[in-house]
RNA sequence: GGGCGAUUAGCUCAGUUGGUUAGAGCGCCACGCUUACAACGUGGAUGUCGGGGGUUCGAGUCCCUCAUCGCCCA
């Protein structure tokens, strides 16, 4: 705590001064830390886990302050507040990460390091990133319980992961399918759909004829079908022309047509010509499609050129009449909508012609085995050219989907995958929404959410990576030699090697509890819960290569597998080695699974689920997710089924979804763009205080967030437009100093002399609001630290209605409102109305009003002792309300004021609590609100306006005294006398009458208000023509004002229709505003 | 192609169930360093509320339609 006096409290409050201080006490002080067992109300939130892939940006820091903020506010409430932090090992786009690094600096593949390599490697990784993550959470503020901090791979996430699955396995909802994945032939692996991304390049469309075998006279000798990827015909299976092509063709005319009938003129024209071209194909097409239709269920075969394979003609939709020759080439394992034909035509059967790395496999006829698709492409078009099969080749834009990974093209693959069974669980987590067991704020992602889940489509969890929890599967192998073979395995083995299976490792010790056998007509499959069971799969693994000798009691021969050695029913479970490993070694599944799959269990893995802890009872269901719109599908939705499934309760019952921060072009903020913001700079700049407050006061209920970007020259401090252009250059020269810096893509892209420059930071503009209120704060608390020190409670326990002064009971009443403007806000995710509110009362009532007004009242010695109470427990109040959106501020002015006016309140004052961050947040005081009093300072409000607004307009410099007068009724004299001092202190005027006799002097400039008017005297400073000019655009203003009323009120409708209230509302105005006309007129009058 | 959202001052955004002269911050203009604060104070200017149509006494707000942009899904 501070020893220096407020006196010497500095102008610019010092943000990188308070927040090293006030975190540390925080922590020190335990007030983070969540105990299971307090009798408090719970209040928990789990943190939607930041990657390890890199370091946070702003996104996170928005979502992360949000958190906190309610946290916070929590806390001060009385709850028990748990805010469980933690990070995501975010499998593929690490183990991306790492790969790319060990390849660019060191030049190795994973490959080079083995499996356990290069996981120890991007251990090594995640402990660097994690370490930085955490770092810049607590830079921010953020009150999570550090204790309990958790990753998504560590042992307790495991646990509850192999638990999942093993439920899952053992309720049937785990299978294996065969599945079109998005093929990363670079990474080798299978990448989600939101790991793709699309771009049109510039490409080719092949057309090739298929010759017929045996056409009857008259049918045609070949098909003609057209592809983009020509070497995947190696892989078709059929060639399919439309079952109906008349009738495909008249649908389309009616919706030509029906389109023409909505048309714009200007449209017309193109949609007319569409039509007759239409027609004229039809005419064209039609004879030849329906020859081939015929064909086609006749069961003709085509010649597969190059190939030596016949495959045949079918009758499918998906082949479009009005589209090249009308028939399509089907390659079921390499495109999606063919894998949809095959589904529909299982008898044609599908072909997988890639190897994992790219090359084409031992399908293909030998020539072309081991070549890149590119070489293939070339090779299959130059012996179709030869073969006399090539037709023509057009050039053609083809929209191609990348891995966002390795930013290589994606190649369609069919693959055996595992799938989870999305049906009843899709079903569970949509009931939970639509039965409002969870609320989604705003209400509109309901939709995203439902509809999403309705499609119930399965999941596939598998990942062909290292980095992620291995799926807790092991395979007794058989290697058939073709699908043909293993299918040919009789089923009487599988279910004797099973029982066999049994028998051993319930010897072992194990029961139906730990492990579970499963087979389809290829493999046996073991999923394993409990760990120790893979022990005793390695040693039956032993068993196999080494026979009985190799495990005997006695013998150990390997300490890691030792299982065998001690079982007690040793010889039964020998017995039954020797049965099961006629079938073949066990292995384990090299897999390992989605990330989302441990994400999806966070909220209850985190509080110790599968074990039942005193966290889970008291914290589970958590009280509210908050996360960005984006993982609604994958994240939100999982969590909710997971959590249903396992706990049978969903895992919060709200959830917010918080808008996106974009930069100023309106796209999304990413490191491969360069133009992601780092919070640590804008926090180095402008103060974690502003960051939070200025990103509080940003999210707004409808829409995204757009922060233009800026570079600050580590120079001159210029701050220089982020653009397209200059967000990927690694060296930027300022504008005004000319100096270069480098960026922040001088990192990644940089020379290492771009790298050498002084970094210029990106930070945004934006935040300069939050930095000018905080420093608003600041002097505004400074001011009151400076004129508490003589404060006492003691000779003047309670305050008495008599005491307060209109502005104090102004401002009193003011609080209260704001009071609860800011709690209903804050409950209800409304961050930035709470902003505003508190914004709006702190600067223009609180500073602009009250605290200007005090200067006079601390001047008066009668006066002094109750300004004092009131500002001291305004203050107080106010650091609460802000507490949870500006934590370091005011922690600092909390203790600041502790040491002034340690009692504080207007009534009982109490000894104010060690911490702003404990204290307990204001309730609104009912009593205090008053409206009148609102209303009647309002009214002194506008006469100061209209005093100073002239001031102004006559150009009277701000120390010239000038004086005025007030026509008004006796009410507001007695209103508006009182506050003489005030005019004089904050406007300079002195007043010389009041009353509804008033006459305004000689030369005098005047305003009407409702009810009053304002004469200043100008005498002094008298300016006809300026007077008249002011005054004739106030009586055009007016004028206009009162004929738009006018013309409301003659409005026969208007006032027979529009309710009386707000009829009456309009006589009213038109009144007034009629009199403030007329006292225009006749100032313009007098004027002469 | 389907869904969701956005379009309001030069910029970034508010605008409650339709109610009558549309607000804030930044920026701009003028005047001011008055011992809380120039990161400030006082005052001021600034909008055919994306285009078109409709409902209504009354539309930024409700409906239809078009355009542009963004996101999600296919």
């Amino acid at each position: 705590m501070s020893d220096s006096p407020p006196t010497e409290l500095p102008s610019h409050y010092d943000h990188q001064a308070a927040q090293e201080k006030w975190y540390t006490f925080w922590e020190q002080q335990g007030f983070f830390h969540a105990d299971a067992n307090s009798k408090k109300p719970p209040f928990s939130i789990v943190i939607p886990p930041p990657n390890v892939t890199g370091a946070l940006h702003l996104g996170h820091a928005l979502n992360n302050t949000l958190q906190d903020i309610l946290c916070r506010m929590k806390r001060m409430q009385g709850f028990n507040v748990l805010w469980m932090p933690g990070t995501d090992h975010a499998g593929i786009a690490t183990q991306a990460v790492v790969e790319r690094r060990l390849l660019e600096e060191e030049g190795k593949s994973r490959h080079d390091l083995g499996r356990e390599g290069l996981v120890d490697r991007i251990w090594e990784w995640k402990a660097q990133y994690e370490k930085r993550i955490l770092g810049q959470l607590k830079q921010l503020g953020c009150s999570c319980d550090w204790e309990r901090t958790r990753f998504t791979l560590d042992d307790q996430c495991a646990r509850a992961v192999r638990e999942t699955f093993f439920k899952l396995f053992a309720d049937n909802k785990i299978y294996r399918g065969k599945r079109l994945v998005n093929w990363d032939t670079y990474l080798q692996t299978a990448v989600s759909d939101d790991e793709v991304f699309h771009e049109v390049t510039k490409g080719h469309f092949w057309h090739f004829n298929y010759p017929v075998v045996d056409p009857k006279p008259g049918e045609p000798t070949h098909v003609t079908i057209a592809t983009t990827r020509p070497e995947t015909m190696l892989g078709d299976t059929a060639v399919a022309v439309h079952p109906d092509p008349a009738a495909a063709f008249d649908k389309l005319s009616t919706e030509l047509r029906e389109k023409i009938i909505a048309a714009s003129a200007k449209e017309k024209g193109e949609l007319d010509e569409e039509a007759t071209l239409l027609l004229e194909r039809r005419a064209k097409m039609l004879p030849q499609l329906e020859i081939l239709r015929g064909m086609a269920l006749r069961g003709v075969k085509l010649e597969l050129p190059l190939t030596g394979r016949t495959i045949p003609l079918i009758c499918d939709e998906w082949a479009k009449p009005e589209l090249g020759s009308g028939c399509v080439k089907i390659t079921p394992a390499h495109d999606e909508n063919d894998y949809q034909v095959w589904q529909r035509n299982l008898e044609i059967g599908a072909i997988n012609i890639l190897n994992r790395d790219g090359t084409l496999n031992d399908s293909v006829p030998e020539k072309y085995r081991g070549l890149t698709m590119k070489k293939a492409r070339a090779a299959v078009v130059e012996d179709m050219e030869t073969a006399g099969l090539l037709v023509e080749i057009e050039d053609r834009e083809i929209d191609l989907a990348h891995s966002d990974r390795s930013k290589t093209p994606i190649e369609p693959y069919l693959a055996d995958q595992w799938f989870v069974k999305m049906d009843e669980l899709a079903q569970s987590a949509m009931d939970a929404v639509t039965d409002e067991r969870v609320k989604i704020f705003p209400e509109r992602y309901t939709k995203t959410y439902l509809d999403w889940l309705s499609e119930k489509r399965d999941w596939p969890v598998g990942r062909q990576l290292w980095w992620g929890h291995r799926i807790p599967v092991w395979h007794n192998l058989v290697e058939p030699k073709s699908e043909l073979e293993a299918c040919n395995i009789p089923e009487e083995m599988f279910v004797e090697a099973r029982d066999q299976l049994r028998l051993y490792l319930v010897a072992a010790g194990f029961s139906e509890e730990d492990f579970r056998i499963e087979f389809d007509d290829v493999y046996m499959r073991l999923c394993i819960k409990n760990p120790k069971v893979d022990d005793a799969i390695n040693a039956l693994n032993k068993y196999f290569q080494g026979g009985l000798d190799a495990v005997k009691p006695g013998r150990v021969h390997d300490a890691s597998s030792p299982i065998l050695t001690f079982v007690p029913g040793f010889k039964a479970a020998s017995d039954a080695a020797k049965q099961i490993t006629r079938f073949g070694k066990f292995v384990r599944e090299e897999e390992v699974l989605d990330t989302w799959f441990s994400s999806a269990l966070w909220p209850h893995s985190t509080l110790g689920w599968p074990n039942e802890t005193p966290e889970l009872k008291t914290f589970y269901p958590t009280s509210v997710l908050i996360t960005s719109r984006d993982i609604i599908t994958l994240w939100v939705a999982r969590m909710v089924l997971a959590g249903l499934y396992n706990m049978d309760e969903v895992p919060f019952p709200e959830v917010f979804i918080h808008p996106k921060i974009l930069d100023g072009y309106g796209e999304t903020m990413s490191k491969s763009k360069g133009n992601g913001v780092d919070p640590l700079d804008v926090i180095d700049k402008f103060g974690a205080d502003s960051l939070r407050f200025g990103l509080a006061y940003l999210t707004t209920e409808t829409q995204d967030v757009r922060l233009p970007v800026e570079f600050e020259c580590p120079h001159c401090q210029a701050l220089i437009p982020q653009t397209k252009k200059n967000r990927t250059l690694p060296r930027v020269e300022c504008d005004k100093c000319g100096k270069p810096f480098g960026t922040q893509w001088a990192q990644s892209h940089g020379s290492a002399e771009d790298q050498a420059l002084p970094r210029g930071a990106a930070v945004s503009e934006r935040f300069e609001l939050g930095r000018n209120f905080c420093n608003k704060l600041w002097n505004a608390s400074r001011f009151a630290l400076m004129n508490l020190a003589d404060y006492k409670t003691s000779a003047n326990g309670n305050l008495v209605a008599d005491d307060l002064l209109l502005e104090d009971r102004w401002l009193l009443s003011r609080l209260a409102t704001v009071t609860g403007e800011v709690t209903a806000a804050l409950e209800s995710y409304h961050f930035a109305d709470a902003a505003r509110a508190l914004y709006g009362f702190a600067w223009d009532e609180f500073c602009s009003f009250y605290v200007e007004m005090s200067k006079a009242r601390f001047a008066v010695a009668e006066q002094r002792a109750t300004a004092q109470r009131v500002m001291a427990y305004a203050l107080d109040t106010l650091l609460r309300l802000l507490h949870p959106m500006v934590p370091f501020l005011t922690e600092e002015v909390w203790h600041l004021l502790g040491e002034v006016a340690p009692e504080r309140g207007l009534t009982d004052p109490q000894t104010a609590g060690e911490s702003v961050c404990v204290a307990q947040w204001p309730t609104v005081k009912e009593t205090c609100i008053d409206k009148a009093i609102e209303a009647q300072f309002a009214q002194f409000q506008t006469v100061m306006g209209a005093v100073r607004n002239i001031r102004q307009e006559k150009n009277i410099p701000p120390r010239t005294p000038i004086k005025f007068s007030v026509r008004c009724d006796e009410e507001a004299i007695a209103l508006l006398q009182p506050m003489e001092p005030y005019f004089a202190s904050m406007a300079g005027a002195t007043a010389t009458d009041w009353g509804p006799k008033v006459t305004p002097p000689e030369r005098v400039a005047s305003k009407p208000l409702e009810g009053m008017e304002v004469h200043v005297d100008i005498s002094e400073f008298f300016d006809v023509a300026a007077e008249r000019t002011r005054l004739e655009k106030e009586r055009d203003q007016l004028a206009k004002f009162v004929q738009s009323i006018e013309g409301n009120l003659g409005n026969e409708n208007f006032v027979k229709n529009a309710p009386a209230a707000v009829v009456e509302q309009q006589r009213e105005k038109l009144i007034e505003v009629q009199g403030q006309f007329q006292a225009v007129e006749s100032a313009l009058g007098k004027l002469g």
